[in-house]
DNA sequence: TAGCGGAATATGTAATACTTAATGGTGGAT
DNA sequence: ATCCACCATTAAGTATTACATATTCCGCTA
């Protein structure tokens, strides 16, 4: 008896609605004939006679769909696919505040993993309008007077080279990631902010400007080490 | 006249519905709140009354928010917020064949740059259980005859390394992005799959073996150059 | 022929009723 | 007095209907 109970105690939690079927049921339909973004997908009226279910089931699963930018709809037209932000799904749910300190953590790790990395597009896609970008940054930071201001010159240095590295998924997934970074930082900024690494912005600009790929990620692992430190 | 026209021309795209509104204001409401994973928040109809809308909109939206694992509901105890799964959005919108040869191919250059990256993880975290695990793929490796066999151990190899890593995040993203990989690497295979670069998975091991967290980096570049040089 | 206007169509919103499942409390039996 | 069974209540899930809104198409008129 105590043994059924425990079989059957966590299966309400897998329980799935009708929407959920229907939202699968569309994935599977635009997967399997291959439906891509522009064509037509069928009626509300259509699907839901379809599959024997509400047209208010069907419109939850479409609103799903909608929201992550898989389809667009039109009054009339009808709905139709469309090429979604692969990011998307990301932004709706990145909030610093609801995400607990452990996964702050992990995304923080992730940022630096992706500098340290960041190298090999960096070198065949910089430009000479984006070193000189670069320039005035760390020109900037060497005046800088206030802690504010350094943070702002510090942030605007790594969102330069996200942008050098011509990606822009990459570019995204950084911008999404960015305001959780400024949470962690918040909170390592007790102990050494001020002290970054022994590898400065000006460092990193020069061997860009050498074309020096060898050199690139261990640079930046000394210029993050304050930060890696941490882990 | 016709200036006008030109003006609106764009606006339908961004017409937002009842239900986008009512997403937002939830999350507005959640993080305002600063509500916690397991707080209950209003009933359905509760919703509904206080934004002066139909419950069918309320159902949409807070559909939405359950689809992203943001918010979980029974039947009469109500709904409480949860803990979402950061990469849950990613997932849902990840697959092969839908995405556009473009962002595949930016995918992969993510994944180059991880892979690069992930040195200061595996050297803090990886555990002799681990090594011997890859020594064992490297030995699967060598032995190898037919080229599926081959890939196989190249996938498991890399899978490792993120197993290793010790972040679940990163692990998860791997995981979600591997079908898109795998799809990249076929196109590319053509060429060089069985030519992987200079370093080869047993130099890796050896380095991870030997704690040498700055030749690192540059093997795995090496390594890697084969995908690096296609960029 | 141009443009005006109405019919048709498909999505968006509202309202209502019913189903289902979980909770809580009441009352009866031992 | 305790325990169990049953019913009432609550809130989410589903279905149905009706209407609003916007867009397309077609035909009519000037």
């Amino acid at each position: 008896m105590s043994i059924e109970k425990d079989l059957f105690k966590l299966k309400p939690i897998a329980y799935t609605t009708m929407a959920d079927q229907v939202e699968n049921h569309l994935r599977e339909y635009i997967i399997k004939r291959s439906i891509k973004p522009g064509d037509p997908i069928p009626k509300e009226t259509e699907i839901a006679q379809a599959l024997g279910v509400s047209r208010n089931v069907v419109r939850e699963a479409l609103s799903r769909l909608r929201m992550l930018g898989m389809i667009e709809s039109r009054k009339k037209r009808g709905m139709i696919l469309t090429q979604p932000d692969v990011m998307k799904g990301l932004e709706l749910i990145i909030h610093p505040t609801i995400l607990d300190e452990h996964v702050r953590k992990q995304l923080f790790e992730l940022r630096l993993v992706l500098e340290v990395g960041l190298g090999d597009l960096l070198f065949r896609r910089k430009t000479e309008e984006q070193l000189k970008r670069l320039d005035v940054i760390v020109e900037r930071e060497q005046k800088a007077t206030t802690q504010i201001e350094r943070i702002r010159c510090e942030v605007d240095f790594h969102s330069t080279l996200y942008d050098m590295a011509g990606n822009e998924t990459l570019k995204r997934f950084q911008d999404i990631l960015m305001p959780v970074f400024e949470y962690v930082v918040e909170y390592e900024s007790k102990l050494d902010h001020t002290s970054v690494g022994s590898v400065t912005h000006g460092d990193l600009v020069k061997i860009l400007y050498d074309n020096n790929a060898e050199a690139y990620p261990n640079a930046m692992r000394k210029h993050l080490m304050p930060h890696l430190s941490h882990l």
